[in-house]
DNA sequence: AGTGGCTATATTGTCGACATTATGAGAAAA
DNA sequence: TTTTCTCATAATGTCGACAATATAGCCACT
């Protein structure tokens, strides 16, 4: 899970949160339809704060909204998923470059530590790497970006998407070590500020990645 | 002005392309409080509508919000201006790339149409070219990518930023006989369907574009 | 005089009711 | 039987009023 350091304030973000997690978790299946009446009274809110959650979900393309009919859970499909990968790969790959540009010594330490506490647990046989652990590196590598636009579009918006996919499509799977290894390369490449070489290790992480899903995807 | 395809069915529309228009054009100036109630007044809509709409805003990062205090119309700065740039390589040169791909040969031939045009207006001495021009251009290229959420982030998002950036720091100017070389090369590379050359030129053409701003803004 | 706390006020957040629009069922006509 | 029109219904869009919160000004106290 995101350890989210964004804390609902108002109502409306609550109802915010928990619907974007029912989303992302399939609670509420894809495809699905918002009734903002429904809501109201599951969440116990006002048709307001349902009406602006949901149109937050949008802004994430959580959901799909059409005037004067309603808003539906978004589809999930492969096409989807190849275009997410695609913005991902433009995004992240700016973002690693911009991390050998701006991170700070002591944030790139603490991002080798974090690899080497998860090599300690990857060869010890836990399979919590995956998903925890692969999510924090990327968080990190975006957080070091110091973009706020970038910081925003990835982590406010396709990571949730993202994760929709992981969960539904039910990618729990491997690709660790592979993976592990490719993120070694990446601190490598910040830590010698190497910018050019950041970006292309990124991108092609996130390739192999893409490409990695959509095999799952087409042998399901 | 960029044409908008884009028309507005409900009352929440109108005033969101209002409010957002009146930002870009410096009509409401950058730093400027935004008032729910002043503006349901000024407008003549419900303060729910101008709360949606400045919701919206807020998702084009045009205006920044805080829980319980209010909305403010974003600040102008070269920090910003140079992360906007970024993002904006980032995406466009992957926009580019897709094009290659995924344009059709008879969305090419208008695209070289349009610079042909672009070209003579140009020679004959009309100015025109510099905002509706390269707006077009770009425009084509980022829709030719086929992606929803390049599309989204970039033409609902971040080139109405690019627009008031341009608009308040008086950004009328020249480079437009090297831009539009730049326009050509990229279109030659989308046309031979060379995606690696075209992602590279797109890059080049806003990193130029950025320190052409950029060095202005030192100036005045 | 300066600082701390309190109150008044204005703004945002939330709510329920009304207006408007889309959609499906059913009747009438071909 | 099929098609089209009408109308009922249920949803979204919009509104004004109330509740909760932040801010500025004022007063008391040191």
């Amino acid at each position: 899970m995101t350890l989210n350091n964004e804390q609902a304030i108002t109502s409306a973000d609550k109802t915010f949160y928990q619907l974007r997690n029912d989303i992302v978790e399939g609670i509420i299946p894809s495809g699905c339809k918002l009734s903002e009446t429904e809501l109201s009274t599951k969440y116990e809110v006002s048709r307001a704060v349902v009406r602006e959650a949901i149109n937050r979900l949008a802004t994430c393309h959580l959901v799909e909204r059409k005037a004067n009919v309603g808003a539906r859970v978004v589809a999930l499909s492969p096409e989807g998923l190849v275009q997410l990968y695609q913005v991902r790969e433009a995004l992240e790959g700016m973002a690693a470059r911009l991390a050998a540009r701006y991170m700070s010594d002591e944030e790139i330490a603490a991002m080798q530590g974090l690899l080497d506490s998860h090599f300690n647990k990857v060869k010890g046989g836990e399979s919590y790497y995956q998903e925890a652990g692969d999510v924090d590196f990327h968080y990190r590598i975006v957080t070091g970006s110091k973009n706020s636009h970038l910081i925003s579009v990835l982590i406010d918006g396709l990571y949730h998407l993202v994760r929709m996919y992981r969960v539904q499509l039910g990618m729990a799977g491997p690709r660790v070590t592979t993976a592990f290894d490719e993120h070694r390369h990446i601190v490598n490449a910040i830590a010698n500020r190497d910018e050019e070489l950041a970006e292309i290790l990124m991108r092609r992480h996130i390739l192999y990645s893409k490409n990695n899903i959509e095999k799952k995807l087409n042998h399901a």
